[in-house]
RNA sequence: GGGCCCGUAGCUUAGACUGGCUGGAGCGCCCGGCUGAUAACCGGGAGGUCAAGAGUUCGAAUCUCUUCGGGCCCA
C-alpha cells in the first residue's frame, strides 16, 4: 500500500525516527539472521582508538564499511561484523594522568598501579559507549551490543597466545638497542608512535684535535650537542674526498679536517677569509685516525675498545656540513650500529626520563634538552666550538604527549620481522589491494625496509608480556591463561592486567629460584594486530574460528600502510605463516577545506555531529562517498553534504509527487506487473526502465570495483537528469488526467515511475539507508526493512539504447528550441506554430519520430514536420541540432494568441491556488476582468481553462470578488482575478 | 633527502590507462524565462596559459623527463 510521504524532507527528524523503528524492531538483528544460512563473510572491522568522539575520517571509515556489509548482505552474506575497539595505550594513559593530576610514572606508582589501571579501564569504556552511540547517529549496522575489545580478558589472551608462537619459532627475544624514547612517558615508542614537525636545534661544528698532532682538528658536526658527552668515534663516508685545510683571516689562523668540497663553506662558518687545501684523502683513508674526545669520562662508565674514540666509516654520512659526523652509539640508531661493526661499548649515561645519570656528573639530573646551551658554553670555554646556529629541521615527538623524543640504549623485547619478511612479500601479492599499487608499492616498499619490531614499552595501561624470567637466565612464555595455573597467586578468572599479573611467579624449573614477569607491557598496535583471531576467542574456543577464519575484507585509510595492514600481516605470518585478510582497500583521509590536515591545534576541524545534526547522515554519506575516488584524500567543502541533501530532496520530491498522485488515485503497486502493463507502456516509459536498468548495473559495477565514487554518482545523474527533471516532467500531466479513457495510460507511468522509485531507493540503500528505509515503507516496500531485500539485478533486456539515443535527440532540439524562443522573445507559454526537422538522413528523423509527442508537448509545438531538404517556405528560422537543422516558424496566429494567452490566465490563477495554499483537489470559484478583446480570446478556451483551475464557474466581470483577488500585468495588459473556494460537489 | 599519491574555471570535479572534434559538468555569480512534486527547473552569459618548462608526435590535459606546489609514509 502506498502511504503519502511528508512534504519537506527533514532529513534529521526522518533518521531520527528510521533509528528508532529500527530498534524497536530489531531490524538489524532481524536482517542478520535473515542471511544467516548465506555464504560467510568474514568482514574484519579495524578498531579506532577508543577517544570517544567520531571525527570525519572515521565518519568515512565507517560509511563505506557500512556500504559494503549492507550490500553484502543484500547479495545473500552471511556477514560477521563485529566492530573493534582500541581500549590500550598511552593515550588513554595520559588522558587520565591528566585527569587525576599525576605527572610521571613515580607518581602513578606513588598512588598505586592498581588505581591508575582502574581508571585507565573506566575511562576506555565510557569512550566506547560514547563513540558506539555516534557510529549509531551515522547509520552504522554492525553488532555494536558485541564490539571485540582489546582491554577484554579473552582478547588480551590470544594476544598472549601470538607472543608465545612467535617465542616458539625464534621470533622473539629481548636485546639491547637503541630506540626511540619518549622522556614524559619514560618508555619505548614505535616508529608509528611518532609525530615529525620541525623545530628549530642547535647546529654546532666543533673541534676534536687529532691525538697526534694537536694543531690539526677534526671537525665535526651534530644537532644535538647534549650527546657530546657519550662521543666514541666520528663517521666520515669512506668513497667521499676529504681534506687538511688551512683556514686564514684578520684573526689568525688554523687547520682542520673535513669534507674537501665543504672547504669552502667551512672556511665562511668560521669566520676565516681564505683557505688552502694541503692534503687530500679519502675517507677510508682516515679510518682509525685518533682524536681526543670532547668530554673526559670517568673510565669506570666509559669502557674504551681498539676503536673508541677514532674514525670510523659509514655509508650514511652525507655531503653537507663538515662531512664528519659525530657518533654516539648509546644514542642514536645509525650510531649504535656502527659502534658495534667497530666493537664499541655504547655509553648512555641517561634514565628513563631523559636526564643524565651520576655517570656523567656534569650535568647529572638534568633534561638532556636542556643542556645544549651549556654543553656549548663549555666547548667554547675549552677553545673547541668553531660554530654554532640554529636550524629547523624535522624532528620525532611523541603522539600522545608530544615531548621531543630521544633515542637511548635500552633492553627492549623484539619480534624478527626481518626473518619473515620474505613470507609477508609473498603474502602482499596474493592478496587484493585496492587500489593495487596500494599493496604493489606501498605496503611493499615499507615492508622491504621494515625491521625488528620493538612490542616492549615500559607503561601500564596495556596487555602484559607474558613473559617470566629467572635470574639464573631461564625464560618462560605463557601462552594460555590455563598455564598460570601451574604458577603461584593465579586464580582463574582473575584480571591479568598489571599490577595484578606482576605478583603471578613461577618456580624457576633450572635453579629453584622464583620467576617475575617482566614489567613490560605491549605496544598497541600488537592488540590490534591479534584481532583477526582475538575477536574469534582463538585458541581458547575453536568453533568460530573454523567457521569464519580467514578473513576475507578490510578497508582503512593510508596512513594504514605502517600500521594495521602491517602488523595484521607480521602478527598473521608470525602466527599462522599468512596474512589474515584476503583484499585491502585503501581510503583517504579528510582534510580540511584547503587541503590541509583537520587538528585541534589549527581550529580547522569540522564536526560530523552537527553535519548529521543540520542536514542529515544521509547526506553527509552520499557526499563523503561521492566526492572523491575512495583512496584519494578529500578536502571536505562547507557546501558538500548541503548538495548532496539536494540531490537526496530532489528524489524525496520525486516520492512525494508521486505518492500524492497514487493515493489520490488509490494505485495499487501489488495488482500490476510489467507484463499487465506493458500494452500500455508509452516509449517515454521505455526509456525510464531503460535508464533504471543502466543506473543498476552502474551502482553494482562501482561497488564491485569499489569505485564508490562512480556508483554514487552514476546514481545522483539518473535522480537529478533522467527520474526528475525528464521523466517527471514527462508524466505530470497523465498523473493528473480524470479521463477514464486515459486510465491505463496513467497506470502504465505509476507502474514506471513506481518501478524507478523503489529501484532507486534498493540500489541507494547501502548508501544512505535511512532515506531508503523511508521511501520503501512509504511506497509499498513489504518486507520489515528494506535491507532484508536482495540487491537488484539489471534485466539487460529492458534496455533499449534506440530509444534512449531518440530521447537523446528529444531533449537536444528542445534545448535549441528554448534557445532560439529565448533570443527571439517567444515564451513557452506560447505555443510555435510549426517546426520543421530535417535530420542528417533519414534515421535522424525517424528516431525523432519516435518521440514527436514528447517534443510537441514539451517544446509546446502545434505542427511538427519532418523534411528530408531544406524547405522553400519563408519567414522560417533555421537552427542546428546534434544530427541535423530545425526550422522554426515563429508567427503568431490568432489561434495562438488566444492559446498563449488562455496559458497565462492558467498560470496566473493555479500561483493564486498556491498562494492561498489550497490543496490540489479543491474546486474553486473564479471571476476575471480584462480588455474586451482578451475576454473573447479568453472564453474560446473557457472549457478548457476552466479544467485546468478546478473552477466550478468562471465569470467574467467588471469587479472581480473572492477570497483572494490580485491584479496581474500580461504583456502589459492588466489582469484582476478573484479566486474564491467552491463546494466540493 | 627517499617512496607513493595528487595538481583541470573562484570552489568541487569528468576526460588521462588506449594521444585526435570547440576540454565537459555541478556549486557560486550575472541576465532572461518557466513552474500545481520540487527551498526546484530551463535558456543565455562571464570565468581555463589543463601547475610550469622541455621532449616525443602531423597532433599532447592525455605519453616521457625536469621543476614547483599539496597530502601520506619514512629518513
Amino acid at each position: 500500500m502506498i502511504k503519502q510521504v511528508r512534504a519537506n524532507y527533514d532529513a534529521p527528524t526522518i533518521e531520527k525516527e528510521i533509528q528508532t523503528y529500527w530498534k524497536s524492531e530489531n531490524a538489524y538483528e532481524k536482517t542478520k539472521e535473515l542471511r544467516s544460512a548465506g555464504e560467510r563473510f568474514y568482514f574484519l572491522d579495524g578498531p579506532p582508538y577508543t577517544t570517544g568522539s567520531i571525527h570525519l575520517g572515521t565518519a568515512m571509515n565507517k560509511t563505506i564499511k557500512d556500504i559494503f556489509i549492507r550490500y553484502w548482505r543484500m547479495n545473500g552474506y552471511n556477514v560477521r561484523d563485529q566492530p573493534g575497539f582500541d581500549m590500550h595505550g598511552l593515550p588513554i594513559e595520559v588522558q587520565v594522568e591528566k585527569k587525576i593530576g599525576v605527572h610521571s610514572k613515580k607518581e602513578i606508582e606513588e598512588i598505586g598501579i592498581d588505581k591508575f589501571v582502574e581508571t585507565c579501564k573506566k575511562f576506555a569504556y565510557d569512550l566506547h559507549g560514547s563513540m558506539t552511540e555516534q557510529f549509531k547517529q551515522l547509520g552504522v549496522w554492525m553488532d555494536w551490543d558485541h564490539p571485540y575489545q582489546t582491554l577484554k580478558l579473552d582478547f588480551m589472551e590470544s594476544a598472549w597466545w601470538t607472543v608465545s608462537r612467535a617465542y616458539e619459532r625464534g621470533l622473539l627475544g629481548p636485546a639491547n638497542r637503541v630506540v626511540t624514547w619518549c622522556p614524559r612517558c619514560e618508555t619505548a615508542l614505535a616508529e608509528a608512535e611518532i609525530e615529525y614537525w620541525d623545530e628549530t636545534d642547535p647546529s654546532v661544528m666543533v673541534r676534536f684535535p687529532l691525538k697526534n698532532d694537536k694543531s690539526v682538528s677534526l671537525l665535526i658536526w651534530t644537532t644535538t650537542p647534549w650527546t657530546l658527552p657519550s662521543n666514541m668515534a666520528v663517521a666520515v663516508h669512506p668513497k667521499f674526498d676529504y681534506a687538511k685545510v688551512i683556514l686564514t683571516g684578520p684573526n689568525g689562523s688554523e687547520t682542520v679536517i673535513c669534507m674537501e668540497s665543504q672547504a669552502e663553506y667551512v672556511m665562511k662558518k668560521g669566520g676565516y677569509e681564505n683557505f688552502e687545501l694541503v692534503g687530500k684523502m679519502t675517507g677510508k683513508q682516515l679510518e682509525g685516525l685518533e682524536y681526543i674526545p670532547p668530554f673526559e669520562i670517568d673510565e669506570a662508565y666509559l669502557k674504551r675498545s681498539e676503536w673508541t674514540f677514532r674514525i670510523v666509516t659509514a655509508d650514511y654520512v652525507e655531503k653537507d656540513n663538515t662531512g664528519l659526523v659525530h657518533t654516539a652509539p648509546g644514542f642514536g640508531p645509525d650510531d649504535y650500529d656502527t659502534g658495534k661493526r667497530y666493537h664499541i661499548e655504547p655509553f648512555c649515561p641517561v634514565g628513563e626520563s631523559g636526564r643524565f645519570t651520576d655517570e656523567f656528573p656534569m650535568m647529572a639530573n638534568k633534561k638532556v634538552k636542556t643542556v645544549n646551551d651549556d654543553v656549548v658554553k663549555y666547548l667554547d670555554e675549552n677553545k673547541i666550538l668553531f660554530n654554532t646556529e640554529k636550524i629547523k629541521h624535522r624532528y620525532g615527538h611523541c603522539w600522545r604527549c608530544k615531548s621531543p623524543i630521544i633515542y637511548r640504549n635500552t633492553r627492549q623485547w623484539f619480534v624478527d620481522i626481518p626473518k619473515v619478511k620474505d613470507k609477508m612479500l609473498s603474502e602482499i601479492d596474493r592478496a587484493k589491494w585496492v587500489p593495487d599499487w596500494a599493496g604493489a608499492t606501498r605496503e611493499r616498499n615499507w615492508v622491504e625496509g621494515a625491521r625488528e619490531w620493538c612490542v616492549s614499552r615500559q607503561r601500564y595501561w596495556g596487555i602484559p608480556i607474558p613473559v617470566w624470567e629467572c635470574e639464573c637466565g631461564n625464560t618462560k612464555v605463557v601462552g594460555q591463561y590455563k598455564e598460570l595455573e601451574e604458577g603461584n597467586g593465579y586464580t582463574p578468572g582473575m584480571d591479568t592486567h598489571r599490577p595484578w599479573i606482576d605478583s603471578v611467579t613461577f618456580t624457576c624449573p633450572k635453579c629453584g629460584k622464583t620467576m617475575h614477569r617482566i614489567k613490560d607491557v605491549l605496544d598497541v598496535w600488537f592488540d590490534s594486530g591479534v584481532a583477526a583471531w582475538a575477536q574469534l576467542g582463538y585458541p581458547a574456543k575453536k568453533d568460530e574460528f573454523n567457521t569464519w577464519w580467514p578473513g576475507r575484507f578490510i578497508v582503512e585509510a593510508h596512513d594504514q600502510t605502517r600500521g594495521w595492514f602491517y602488523t595484521q600481516l607480521g602478527a598473521g605470518v608470525v602466527s599462522f605463516d599468512r596474512a589474515p585478510y584476503d583484499e585491502v582497500m585503501m581510503h583517504g583521509w579528510v582534510l580540511d577545506p584547503k587541503g590541509q590536515k583537520m587538528s585541534k591545534s589549527k581550529g580547522n576541524v569540522i564536526e560530523p555531529l552537527e553535519i548529521i545534526d543540520q542536514l542529515g547522515a544521509d547526506s553527509l554519506r552520499f557526499y563523503l562517498i561521492e566526492s572523491n575516488a575512495p583512496w584519494e584524500d578529500t578536502a571536505f567543502q562547507k557546501d558538500g553534504p548541503k548538495n548532496a541533501r539536494k540531490v537526496l530532496n530532489t528524489y524525496w520530491n520525486v516520492v512525494n509527487f508521486a505518492s500524492t498522485y497514487m493515493m489520490i488515485d488509490e494505485y495499487d503497486p501489488d495488482a500490476y506487473n510489467l507484463e499487465s502493463v506493458q500494452p500500455y507502456l508509452r516509449d517515454e516509459d521505455r526509456w525510464m526502465l531503460s535508464k533504471t536498468e543502466k543506473v543498476k548495473r552502474s551502482v553494482t559495477e562501482g561497488l564491485e570495483s569499489r569505485e564508490l565514487h562512480k556508483a554514487a554518482r552514476a546514481l545522483e545523474d539518473y535522480i537529478m537528469e533522467d527520474l526528475s527533471r525528464w521523466y517527471v516532467r514527462l508524466v505530470r500531466d497523465r498523473s493528473w488526467t480524470e479521463d477514464a479513457n486515459a486510465e491505463k495510460d496513467k497506470i502504465a507511468s505509476y507502474y514506471v515511475l513506481h518501478y524507478a522509485i523503489m529501484n532507486t531507493a534498493l540500489i541507494m540503500a547501502p548508501f544512505t539507508p535511512h532515506i531508503a528505509e523511508e521511501v520503501y515503507q512509504h511506497m509499498g516496500g513489504e518486507k520489515l526493512t528494506i535491507h532484508m531485500e536482495d540487491w537488484v539485478v539489471c534485466n539487460k533486456s529492458l534496455i533499449n539504447e534506440d530509444l534512449e539515443h531518440s530521447m537523446t535527440l528529444i531533449q537536444n532540439i528542445i534545448e535549441v528550441v528554448a534557445a532560439e524562443r529565448a533570443k527571439m522573445g517567444s515564451k513557452l507559454r506560447w505555443p510555435l506554430k510549426r517546426i520543421f526537422v530535417c535530420g542528417t538522413d533519414n534515421k535522424v528523423n525517424d528516431a525523432v519520430r519516435v518521440f514527436g509527442d514528447v517534443l510537441a508537448q514539451q517544446g509546446n509545438i502545434k505542427t511538427i514536420e519532418y523534411i528530408e531538404n531544406d524547405t522553400n517556405e519563408k519567414d522560417l528560422t533555421p537552427v542546428a541540432f546534434k544530427e541535423g537543422e530545425i526550422f522554426i516558424d515563429f508567427n503568431v496566429t490568432p489561434e495562438i494568441e488566444a492559446e498563449g494567452y488562455a496559458r497565462e490566465l492558467i498560470r496566473r490563477i493555479q500561483q493564486m491556488r498556491k498562494d492561498m495554499k489550497l490543496k490540489v483537489e479543491q474546486y474553486i470559484n473564479c471571476e476575471v476582468s480584462a480588455e474586451p478583446y482578451l475576454v473573447g480570446l479568453f472564453e474560446t478556451w473557457k472549457d478548457h481553462i476552466s479544467n485546468e483551475v478546478r473552477a466550478k464557474k468562471l465569470t467574467f466581470t467588471d469587479s472581480p470578488g473572492g477570497d483572494s483577488v490580485k491584479t496581474w500585468d500580461v504583456t502589459g495588459k492588466d489582469i484582476v482575478i478573484g479566486i474564491s473556494s467552491a463546494e466540493q460537489q
